[in-house]
DNA sequence: CGGTAAATTGATCTTATTCAAACAGCGTGG
DNA sequence: CCACGCTGTTTGAATAAGATCAATTTACCG
């Protein structure tokens, strides 16, 4: 549980007192909208139109469960999970954010933050008041829609979660957890066959509906079997097509010392993407 | 596999020849936005705004995955199941929807529905053309907003339900599922301690991520547990308190013949909505 | 250097799935 | 109208998958 404080006003930049105040860097709309994939053109007016950013220290909160709903989020650098709480405290990860990810969409509904996004490292999200993100829609043409289709992104996302695991068993829902980041980080310009976890096994299970233990087991499973390379948060992606067949059927366990030797992984990623993505650029 | 062919132009109203061209009801804007829960002001010129309605024959689809996304459709009477296929054509159940549900706001992002809706009973949808809604947008105020929230809703819905996946036993599944059902029926101000289910034993697992027979047993548990009263189809809730602690902890197996003696149901459904709701009205 | 949190692995137990059989509704056609 | 077949449901017994409990190892942080 951290025990972070999280105090953001729409427009005043809060953070760690150990950042300097010189570091808010302020993101115009024409940045905004090209990190999210919007094909909104270009324009002196967007130049002019800034957004403040805001540090996030490891295991602070960008916004709470219950915080009134002001802002969307526009994550600009580090790694998130968004978590919802039952009665009883126990949280669930509904989803892991990257670079470019939309976050607190779901607070819009009721106007207040249903999930609570929490950064598990040091990171930098765009601080979006919702208010003047929809000023903006009346000035320039095209952003209308584009907003509208972000939210419909999210819900093609969360329902490609609610297919893997219904779905999947416990080796196919890893797998397609893996493949999904390795999806996410390539298309950002990240490796995609190496990348190191920033959550925990226990959090990979709550994410997937398993235990922690599974999920290792799933991993070592993997790494026997010649498809990944794990070295507790450090995974390497061997053979992604074996991977993506491990979603459906079980894993032919191979003799650990073959992992040496068979290392001619088969590297094509393309169409690979199991998740819906954290957040894809619509892919029907 | 139904094979009732969907044709849907935006203006057109297309039906089955069964059905009469004069029972294409039209509903106006005012009626549309307050199915949906949307806090608009109803207005003379909304008034003037004519929707077309569709009749949809059971078995037959609303939409297909694949099609170009021009429609958002709203309910207006009987029973559908969104579903999503995979690679291999299995369906997956994502939602079921009755009266006053949105659907195809996941065909906005990529401008093609990914899922398919089909009507599971003799039903009817307001075709709503997504340029038209957009175009309102501008002259209505407070729509854009109502919009937005409409689909922030839709995600709060399907968090609730990847919460129920990953944090509860089929059991718990089972009767969230029955919970949310009973509440959303009540918000529409039917019954909720007594409804007829529309979908096969087979789709509620589809939807829960269990198999036919353990969605079976759940009910039968419960039934000779005094929660519930199944007949095939029909359920009637007889312990809704009950069947709430069911989600969490395993239901104690009550003698069979107990179920006549005990008929002091406790019926206290407030506050007693498990999943997100279908689409609910936003209660954080 | 010691203490804590995370990860791995094994053994056991619980739960849901699988396989199979029987049964109940429902519509169809004799 | 009844017999028939079809589909959906229920239930049981065996199996498999994942959870649980527990012990050990490893990294990381002060």
């Amino acid at each position: 549980m951290p025990t972070a404080t999280a105090s953001h006003q729409p427009t005043v930049t809060s953070r760690p007192s150990t950042y300097p105040a010189s570091t808010s860097v302020q993101v115009n709309a024409n940045e905004l909208f090209c990190a999210l994939r919007l094909n909104i053109p270009a324009s002196p007016e967007l130049e002019r139109e800034l957004f403040t950013t805001r540090r996030v220290a490891e295991g602070e909160t960008v916004f709470r469960a219950g915080d009134e709903f002001h802002c969307l989020y526009v994550t600009r650098s580090g790694f998130f999970k968004s978590v919802l709480f039952d009665e009883t405290g126990t949280e669930k990860v509904l989803r892991f954010a990257i670079k470019n990810d939309l976050l607190g969409a779901d607070g819009l509904a009721s106007g207040r933050y249903p999930s609570e996004v929490i950064a598990l490292e040091a990171s930098e999200v765009i601080i979006v008041p919702f208010a003047r993100l929809a000023a903006l829609t009346r000035t320039c043409a095209g952003l209308e829609n584009g907003l509208y289709s972000l939210l419909s992104r999210e819900l093609v996302a969360d329902q490609g979660l609610l297919y893997v695991m219904a779905a999947l068993n416990a080796e196919g829902r890893v797998a397609a957890f893996l493949l999904n980041l390795a999806e996410r980080y390539g298309a950002l310009g990240y490796a995609r066959n190496a990348f190191v976890l920033r959550m925990t096994r226990q959090e990979i299970g709550s994410y997937l509906g398993l235990k922690l233990e599974t999920v290792s087991r799933a991993f070592s499973a993997f790494d026997s079997a010649g498809l990944i390379k794990v070295n507790l948060k450090h995974i390497d992606i061997v053979d992604a097509v074996g991977l993506r067949r491990a979603m459906h059927e079980p894993v032919l366990r191979a003799s650990r010392q073959a992992a040496s030797t068979e290392r001619r992984a088969t590297r094509s990623f393309d169409r690979l993407n199991p998740l819906g993505g954290g957040t894809q650029p619509a892919t029907a």
